[in-house]
Parts: C-alpha cells; sequence; structure tokens
DNA sequence: AATTTATTTTAGGCAAATCTAAATTTATTT
DNA sequence: AAATAAATTTAGATTTGCCTAAAATAAATT
C-alpha cells in the first residue's frame, strides 16, 4: 500500500483539502491557488478521480474520498514537522519556513517522518499554531486563544502566527513582533475592532482587526 | 546566479562527478549507473553542453566544467550533510541513510543547507567515511589509499592511477585491471615489496611495488 | 424565460525525460 | 586493411503536467 504520489499529485491533494474547508470547492478556486490555468486543474481532476483520491464528475464540485483525506493529511503533517524542525533546531524566522517545508514535504519516506516527529518530542502544532497529525493521521484539535479575543490588561505570549501571507509577516518583522514577544492588550476600539497594545517593555502600538486575529497568543 | 537545475539534470551531473573520478567516462557507463538506456544519456548529454555544465562531443568523453564541478560539489555536499543528520540525530541505520539522502538532496535553499551545517557542528565526513564540501565548495581532500598500503583481504575498487606512463598502463591493460576494478590484498612480501592480489572473481595476481605504489583504490 | 456572461471542459499542442529501433561511428579481430 | 562486433547517436514515440483556444455547460441578468 505504499503508493508512491507525484509533487504535482501531492500538491493538488494538499490544496483541495485547504480549499474544501468547509464549502464546495470550484475548478477556479482550485487553479488559482495552485497558480495553474482551470483547463489544467480538470485534466488532474481526472487523474485524481482516477486514483480514488478524489470524487467529482464534470461541472460538479470537488470531495475528497476517505483515501485522499488520508493522504492529505499525511501531506500535512510532513509539511508541519519540517516547519517545526526549521523553526525550532535550525532557527528559521517563521516567515522563511514555509516555503521550505513547501519542499521537504513531498520526501515521503514514512520512516525519516516518524523518526523526525520522535527526534522533536511529538509537537502539537507547529510555528504558525496549526496542529501536526499524528502517525495516524489524526488531527489534534486546538483552541488557539487569538489576540483579537484575549483579555485585557493580561501578559500573554505570542505562540503563533495563524497565516502564510509575506505581508502580514513583513509587518510583523517591522514592529517586532515574533514568536515569544510578550503583549498585553491595553484598549479596544469597538468601532474598527482594532485594539491597542503594550509590547515588549514599553512600547505602544496600535493594531488593526486583521492582524488581532492572525496572532495567537497564550 | 541562482539558476535551479531539475532532480534529473541533478543525478546525472552528481553521477558524471562520481564515475570520471580519474579516467574518462562514457555514455555506457553513465547510463548504467543511472539506469536509464545510453539513449537517454545521449540527451541528456546535448543539454548539459547546451547549459556549460559539461563538455562533450558526439562519439566523445564526458568532463565536468568548472561550472559543472561546483554543481556537483554543491549536490554531494547536501547529500552527506543529510546523510549526517539522519544518522547523527535521527539515529538512521548507515545503509538506510543513502536513499533518504538522495531524494533530500534536491532541496536546493543554500540558507537551508548552510544552517544545517552549521546545527551539525560543521562535520568533515559523512557516516560512510566520505568529505563534505564546505560552503565554498571546497572538499577536504581524503589523502589517497595506495595499494602498496592497503590492508590485507579487503575488497577496494581502483579509482586512479597515479601514473601516465604509457608502459604502466599497457602492463595494467594486459593483466586487464582497469577504474572500477575490484581487487583485494591476498599477501605481502617483504622481501620486494610485492603483493599477491585477487582480481575479479578469482584470478591471482602477483604486482611489483612499483604497480602497487601507482594504483589509487578506495 | 430568453439572453448574456462566466465558468468549466474538451481538443490539440508543447517541453521534459524517458523509451525502442535503426543508423552511424568507433573499436576489435581476423 | 577489411570485416565484424560493440558502443553511441539519431529518429520517432510515449507519459506527465502544463498551456491556449474553442466548445459546452451553468449562472446571472434583463
Amino acid at each position: 500500500m505504499l503508493t508512491k504520489y507525484s509533487v504535482a499529485e501531492e500538491n493538488y491533494i494538499k490544496s483541495i483539502f485547504h480549499l474544501q474547508e468547509g464549502g464546495a470547492l470550484s475548478t477556479g478556486a482550485l487553479s488559482g491557488a495552485l497558480n495553474t490555468k482551470p483547463a489544467s486543474a480538470t485534466d488532474m481532476l481526472k487523474k485524481l478521480k482516477e486514483k480514488k483520491l478524489i470524487s467529482w464528475s464534470p461541472y460538479k464540485s470537488i470531495q475528497l474520498t476517505a483515501k485522499g483525506k488520508k493522504l492529505a493529511l499525511d501531506i500535512i503533517r510532513r509539511h508541519r514537522l519540517w516547519e517545526f524542525f526549521l523553526s525550532e533546531k535550525l532557527h528559521f524566522e517563521w516567515d522563511e519556513v514555509h516555503a521550505i517545508a513547501e519542499e521537504l514535504e513531498h520526501v515521503s519516506s514514512k520512516k525519516l517522518i516518524d523518526k523526525l516527529d520522535a527526534y522533536l518530542h511529538f509537537p502539537q502544532v507547529d510555528p504558525h499554531g496549526d496542529p501536526i497529525p499524528d502517525a495516524q493521521g489524526k488531527m489534534p484539535h486546538q483552541e488557539q486563544l487569538r489576540l483579537a479575543q484575549a483579555p485585557l490588561n493580561k501578559p500573554l505570549r505570542v505562540v503563533a502566527v495563524a497565516s502564510q501571507e509575506i505581508k502580514l509577516l513583513e509587518l510583523l518583522k517591522h514592529f517586532d513582533i515574533k514568536l515569544g514577544t510578550m503583549i498585553e492588550v491595553i484598549k479596544r476600539f469597538d468601532f474598527d475592532e482594532s485594539i491597542e497594545v503594550k509590547v515588549g517593555k514599553n512600547k505602544t502600538l496600535h493594531l488593526s482587526e486583521a492582524i488581532t486575529k492572525s496572532l495567537i497568543v497564550k
């Protein structure tokens, strides 16, 4: 049962998993996420259906089968373990981690990944705060506290950023907010859901809703 | 200057580097090592020449250019660092390490490899005892083992001949000793520093000191 | 409901990396 | 040196993953 899938196939399965979360998924959305054209996505959908990884018929929406979902979780496991390794052991900045893990995730030796998992002491979440599926493909669901929901006047530690967006990561870098930074909500503005925070010792910042919803604290 | 090469191209370059060690390299030997057909190798040779990684013309032998050699050393660096990591940190067995490193080596982020190198404390040799090129592509040169100094009863491969003397090469040809030939020292005669060797399956030869000092084995 | 617009699929092609079979060149024997 | 054998290259196909342009289908608008 050790079927090998191509990098392209794995990328499609992973994207389908992420995009399908919640609603129906269209060919256009899928090809958009993968930087390919809709016609290319259709080609791949035929192949994935052939391999029983998805259910799909022309003009209908896309669903992962149990087999497809299992594969997706395995790819996500690999990705997030590598992200953890890169951040924790090699001290990469959290905004560099995603791109490299994108390549490493396709090295599919099960033994490699399980040994890496053990080496890292079975981490529960990656540096973006996303949960890491275990060797059985079970994803620990983790309630995360976003800065947007955090209580006032309580010093909190930034433990993850729920986004891969380079632009956000850039912004955080500029304000010198990173993993481990202590942050405290001073005031909440109902007008636009923005908040004022104290960062570090005595720096005060005003953060938009988009930012506060992406910062995971503890 | 951050040219990206395909996995196939990298594998060819790496094989050329290894096989060419010492002598001239043929299309057949190359395709043999890569489990492809000679015709496929010819196709790739054209492409590699186009990219100025090798010098080659139809029916002539294959040489890496400076550019090709640099690339080869970079790939070998990646491969051996990953081998070291797998063995040292993940506790893989000696014989499992190669196959996985074969995949990891094609993840080409320079920063990743340099950080991995630092994390491992700049190891000098991989688990097979092969030297690891540094970030500048300098390979700590392994002192060469001459047959004259080789241990008894250990099968060794002829990797080079430390002489251009026609007469010696003629002699070696006569005894059917060439690059790649497996050779094993059976007995050493102190009287004249000559040795008795087993060549190939069951041929026994008696070689003079002059010969044993010219054959480089590994 | 009919028409227009948007999305998706089909059809036909292209580049990379491989193959087989035939032609060519080089090497070896007689 | 000619003839035969071996190795290499060319020619023409195949598969994968992508593309563009055209056709088909679904969704939105009038």
